[in-house]
DNA sequence: TGGTTACAACTTTTT
DNA sequence: GTTGTAACCA
């Protein structure tokens, strides 16, 4: 099919308007399509335009058939930007070209020719949950205590060695992997023995399984060398090992391969990525060309200043600087404040007032290093009534009744996949208990088996209790008449029936749980979804390769991790949380020493490039976290960033709460860094908080005794009038007469 | 079996 | 504060 483009003849030469509008830099990435090329794409600095020009100017100049072209990328969301650019770019016919995910293009490979490595070619493609569930089978059956070792560490362990192109067979015996006393080898060999069991393959399988397949059968590789005239790598910097072998593999026929990353922005390595890759590639490629686009689009001076101040002092890597022609500046801020609390209030009204003066909710962001930072500015924005979203969090395919749903239509599918089988067996209620699925599993590990097949075979024996037995022959039954529809009936009546039949939607109906309702809505919606699919087979592969998120529409201010805002730009960006500890993470430094450090650098130089116009760096004096204060410094990489690019300000919450206090008041940008005013923080920090040095967990606010009591009447601009029930530091429990009971900072509230 | 309660756990997470 | 698991009881 993808040699069809074969018949028509390549389009003509012609003028070359795509190329107009590139810098010189730009447009020599873009037409040094011969041999190796890797493009040092800094922040900012058209990497998207520069990669999508190049696939439009190889198919314009006739140098290749779209077919003869792969473009791979780490996210669906760049792989269909990348797609629906070239498409403006060049016109109709970008039909038949190879851009997708590693993930996606590795299980489309894989799907062809599952049979060499022993699946079948519907094979399930398990999601994070089911490779844990699987792990945590595993484990019992080892008899390894998983208190002691983690099903989580077990498979982190997993993953690393798929992530590094290995497969149980090729690990040596110094390969322990650290785990159970170096058990984990043979738990890896087990899993991989199920997942061929269950005809199911895990993210990590699907490169691997390549790298087998390519081993094992040269004439597979081979064709697919031929046809891949060019290969474009996106976001080199992220690529495991398996994904530099794949890719060497595949680019070895022509030699065409053009990677495009920033090892700067290199943050994945806790998932297996290695920079490595990107630093060794003149090594990895003799005579590669190496173009580094370092004018910056994007930022101010002093922003771009801060951030390669900040990067600077990280020792591994290739070096770039960064410049642009902007002449605008407006220096990063450094705020210091009293703890998380006063850090969100902040943030709040700098976002009012930004609103105030014009500034769209949507140019705003706020990106933290951890999820649990978020909770504070949600409640915050809550308050004020600041429109937010929150990206990054439970996403539509994760919700519990979606994967039930999605287990049903799985087993109809794929009826080896036992996980999903397993994961419904008793959703809803059956009577078809422990005790019965662990007759099944024993039955399915002696036979090695399928799951259902095992149930199959029990069905028929008088090992298990009868109502048992009489439910999961229901059941069984059930899934061989919805098995036999798929003739005959549409997917989308199908997955009715099926959710109809097995009382899936009625266990909802029956449920009087405030969310129940709103699950309803979830299964109603994943049915119109399924609309749009032309069989279940590519809705399923849909749901567990390309779970993309809903951005959400309108404006609001977006808060997110700095992982999560890798590739986007905002006018200005909050960067809270900026303390030893928190951010760089102990426990990065912890398990990775230098190098953990030096990726916790990375992170906050991809924050910091985040922004157009303005930044603004915030860290606390003391936090809380999980209910335990804690004291903390500003974080090292604040006296990194070099002091002609920094305004140092001292916030109003720092020394007084409330009401009262000069906000801005203490501006001290003559001498940022380690001046008066740097180390004023930091005596802030430590001075004011000289309790909680000690370690004394229990100060709250010493400083912030209420103005109000308890048994008080209060009002409050948002939720209006109410009584005070309890006082805690600054914070009041209020009982309002028409919202019910709230916890309030009581700055927000007046004597009624 | 199924429901309740107590208890510890908790960085990041493109697919 | 939240979530997920273990232990206990009906």
């Amino acid at each position: 099919m993808d040699d069809r483009a074969r018949d028509i003849a390549p389009a003509a030469q012609e003028p070359v308007p795509y190329l107009s509008g590139l810098t010189d830099i730009q447009r020599a990435a873009v037409e040094a399509t011969e041999g190796p090329v890797l493009v040092l794409a800094g922040a900012g600095t058209g990497k998207t335009r520069v990669l999508t020009t190049r696939l439009a100017h190889i198919l314009r100049s006739g140098r290749a058939w779209p077919s003869q072209v792969l473009a791979v990328t780490f996210t669906n969301k760049a792989a269909r930007e990348m797609r629906e650019r070239v498409a403006q770019l060049i016109g109709a016919s970008v039909e038949g070209l190879w851009i997708g995910t590693f993930h996606a293009t590795g299980a489309r490979i894989l799907r062809r020719h599952a049979e060499l490595v022993g699946l079948k070619s519907n094979f399930t493609i398990l999601d994070a949950d089911d490779q844990l569930r699987l792990v945590k089978q595993l484990l019992e059956s080892h008899n390894i205590d998983d208190k002691r070792w983690p099903a989580r560490a077990a498979l982190e362990v997993i993953q690393r060695w798929k992530d590094r192109g290995l497969g149980p067979e090729k690990l040596g015996a110094g390969e322990t992997g650290d785990f159970a006393a170096g058990r984990a080898v043979e738990l890896y060999r087990d899993y991989q023995a199920r997942l061929v069991t269950l005809n199911a393959a895990d993210f990590g399988d699907l490169l691997l399984h390549n790298l087998t397949l390519f081993q094992r059968e040269p004439d597979v590789l081979a064709s697919y060398q031929r046809q891949f005239r060019y290969v474009l790598v996106d976001e080199y910097q992220d690529t495991n090992v398996a994904q530099y072998l794949w890719l060497r593999l595949l680019a070895q026929g022509h030699r065409n391969l053009c990677c495009v990353g920033d090892d700067d922005q290199s943050i994945y390595s806790w998932r297996g990525a290695e920079v490595g890759n990107i630093l060794r590639f003149e090594k990895d490629f003799p005579g590669a060309q190496v173009i580094r686009l370092e004018q910056n689009f994007r930022s101010t001076r002093d922003i771009l200043g801060a951030a390669s101040g900040l990067i600077a002092n990280n020792e591994s890597r290739l070096g770039k600087t960064l410049w642009t022609e902007r002449a605008d500046t407006d220096k990063v801020i450094v705020r210091g404040v009293w703890d998380g609390e006063s850090e969100a209030r902040m943030v709040g009204e700098e976002i009012e007032r930004l609103h105030r003066e014009g500034t769209r909710l949507d140019d705003v962001a706020i990106l933290v290093r951890a999820g649990f930072q978020m909770r504070e500015f949600e409640e915050r924005f809550v308050t004020l009534g600041i429109p937010y979203r929150v990206v990054g969090g439970p996403r539509f395919y994760e919700r519990q009744e979606i994967r039930d749903a999605i287990a049903y239509l799985r087993v109809v599918n794929q009826p080896d996949d036992g996980l999903a089988f397993e994961r419904i067996v008793n959703v809803p209620r059956r009577g078809i208990g422990e005790a019965t699925m662990q007759a099944i599993h024993r039955l399915a590990r002696a036979r090695s088996r399928p799951l259902v097949e095992a149930a199959r075979a029990l069905v028929d024996t008088d090992e298990i209790k009868p109502q048992a037995r009489a439910a999961l022959r229901r059941l069984l039954d059930a899934f061989d008449r919805w098995r036999a529809l798929t003739e005959t009936t549409d997917h989308v009546t199908l997955a009715e029936t099926v959710l109809d039949e097995s009382g899936y939607t009625a266990m909802w109906h029956n449920d009087k749980s405030p969310e129940a309702p709103g699950r309803l809505e979830n299964l109603k919606e994943l049915i119109t979804a399924l609309q749009e699919f032309e069989n279940l087979a590519g809705f399923l592969e849909h749901v567990s390769l390309v779970m993309d998120q809903d951005t959400g529409s309108g404006d609001a201010a977006t808060l997110m991790t700095l992982h999560a805002a890798k590739g986007l730009e905002f006018v200005q960006v909050f960067l809270p949380g900026w303390e030893d500890g928190l951010f760089p993470n102990q426990r990065a430094i912890d398990q990775d020493g230098a190098a953990g450090l030096e990726e916790e650098r990375r992170l906050a130089y991809v924050g910091l490039t985040r922004a157009k116009r303005h930044a603004t760096i915030s860290f606390a004096a003391n936090r809380r976290i999980y209910n335990q204060w804690q004291s903390a410094l500003p974080s090292r990489f604040i006296e990194e960033l070099p002091r002609a690019h920094v305004a140092i300000g001292a916030a109003p919450g720092l020394y007084r709460m409330g009401a009262g206090s000069k906000e801005g008041a203490a501006w001290d940008d003559d001498v940022p860094g380690r001046g008066p005013g740097f180390r004023r923080m930091h005596q802030a920090a430590r001075g004011a908080g000289a309790p909680l040095l000690e370690g004394r967990a229990s100060v709250v606010q010493v400083d912030a005794t209420s103005r109000h009591q308890a048994g008080e009447r209060v009002f409050h601009q948002k939720f209006g009038y109410g009584r005070v029930i309890a006082v805690e530091g600054n914070k009041l429990e209020i009982a309002f007469d028409a919202s019910g009971t709230k916890k309030v900072v009581d700055s927000f509230v007046e004597r009624a």
